[in-house]
DNA sequence: CGCTAATTTGATTTTCGTCAATGAACGTGG
DNA sequence: CCACGTTCATTGACGAAAATCAAATTAGCG
């Protein structure tokens, strides 16, 4: 049973392109890995599981003994203030380990959630473990991606305290669209974003009211369109340029790391 | 040789004691290593470089083949903006490794600055490298360590992004106490805080005049006391409560690491 | 077709930023 | 030891960006 209502309306997103060897296909882009490797990282993904878009994976607090790899679709990670505000902390694409809220401890950091129809594979723990100890390469790897998404996640932390509301609006649009470029291939510049003014604003540290506002005003200048859910970034180069927004190296250094 | 001028005043960070093994000691906090593992640790505690307080140890966007331990001191990693803004991602307390911003990529994503007088040891890429291959439970346990630290940072673009400014001051005064005290041991309530209210809003993204502002609110509220550059927190509990602070468990899960 | 959730809109308030001037603390060099 | 310059903290008046509040409209979904 597909999770994934069948046939007629193709989405926007290639979203059922389960790619088994998601991590695979990840970590082997930064580095030529060995066939042993390859099958290691198989090995993790063999839990299959589904989730309908805006469906809960694992909620904050909740004792888990596992982490996911993503195959397909999208997420976000999140946390709830006092106040009963959240703060949408990052998102997962294809290839994304979500590890980082769930291995300090025994129970995870952040609610995990569907922002498209997805597809996860469940890794326990213990498996992570034995990755490290049989191939300590693609250990030192994780780390060095590790160290890669904490960088963009300053980044983010940069654009929230320290720019205007335009300016974070676009960066994070430009952000979400090279991820989705990066797996559904350039799809020129429009793409289906299936977040509500609510979650942007949870993203960025604004008021959904305030998105709208802002959404408008870039909409105003001729800097994007919108249809639906669908966005479409009418001149990527003057956007980039109006908000500053600089693309991190895709690769990671893979010099130091220790032989296989 | 001591790297901070001799005798008389003795400042009130215990910074002088340049604890080689500062790896080690916070590593061995959270798992029992190995005399192995120990050594592999302490190997890499062999460069030693002094600091003194607002010198800077790494520029952003310098090429770096290396990374740093934290043997006594603090620092803070901040990146520049364009409009010359600049945002303070994190700081670094004894036994910190500076991994995240210079080992993704050839070069340093952030700029290293001491914030007290500090003593630091160089680490070349490379031994990290081999520490992951020969100690893979220590690579693991890094990684751990890694993923803890980066739940500190989306605490902070939480504070950042649904937080105001009350909140945001009181939530920093109370970590930067909670570090200092592990280092120092509980020094009461009252710590040094070198850091200008330039430093503090770049911190939590906001002006020096807010911050300025804001801390004599505190002031006036009775919950925290200001004298030079020590800032002594009246009534701990009272400011937890108002701020809603939570501190995260000090000890990362070691249970999926796999033997050593 | 009707219900709910999401977006749009406008009026108003608040928080925080900006600008500018003053003064204290500190270090340096004459 | 004092004059000087620099840096940082303080203060106040003002302005702007974003939050808040409250409808009204639209879109999505069963």
């Amino acid at each position: 049973m597909p999770p994934v209502t069948s046939s007629a309306s193709r989405p926007l997103l290639a979203r059922d392109s389960t790619a088994r060897g998601a991590l695979e296909h990840k970590l082997g882009y930064h580095l030529p890995l060995t066939y042993a490797e390859r099958d290691a990282l198989r090995w993790l993904e063999r839990r299959e599981k589904h989730y309908r878009a805006g469906s809960v994976v694992v909620e904050e607090g909740q004792a888990s003994d596992c982490l996911h790899v993503v195959a397909s679709g999208w997420l976000h990670g999140s946390v709830r203030l006092p106040d009963n505000g959240r703060q949408i902390l990052r998102f997962y694409f294809v290839g994304d380990l979500t590890a980082t809220f769930s291995i300090a401890w025994g129970f995870t950091a952040a609610t995990l959630t569907a922002v498209s129809d997805c597809t996860l594979y469940e890794v326990p723990r213990e498996a992570l473990g034995r990755l490290f100890r049989e191939h300590p390469r693609l250990g030192a790897l994780l780390f060095a991606v590790s160290a890669a998404e904490q960088v963009a996640l300053s980044d983010r932390l940069t654009s929230v305290g320290r720019t205007d509301a335009i300016t974070r609006i676009g960066t994070l649009l430009l952000q979400i669209r090279t991820q989705l470029a990066i797996v559904d291939g350039p799809s020129g510049s429009s793409f289906e974003l299936p977040l509500t003014l609510q979650d942007l604003g949870d993203a960025i540290g604004l008021t959904k009211t305030h998105v709208g506002r802002t959404l408008r005003a870039l909409e105003g200048d001729g800097l994007i369109e919108r249809e639906g859910k669908v966005i479409r970034i009418v001149d990527v180069a003057a956007l980039t340029t109006k908000v500053g927004y600089k693309d991190r190296e895709s690769h990671v250094a893979t010099d130091w790391l220790p032989d296989r």
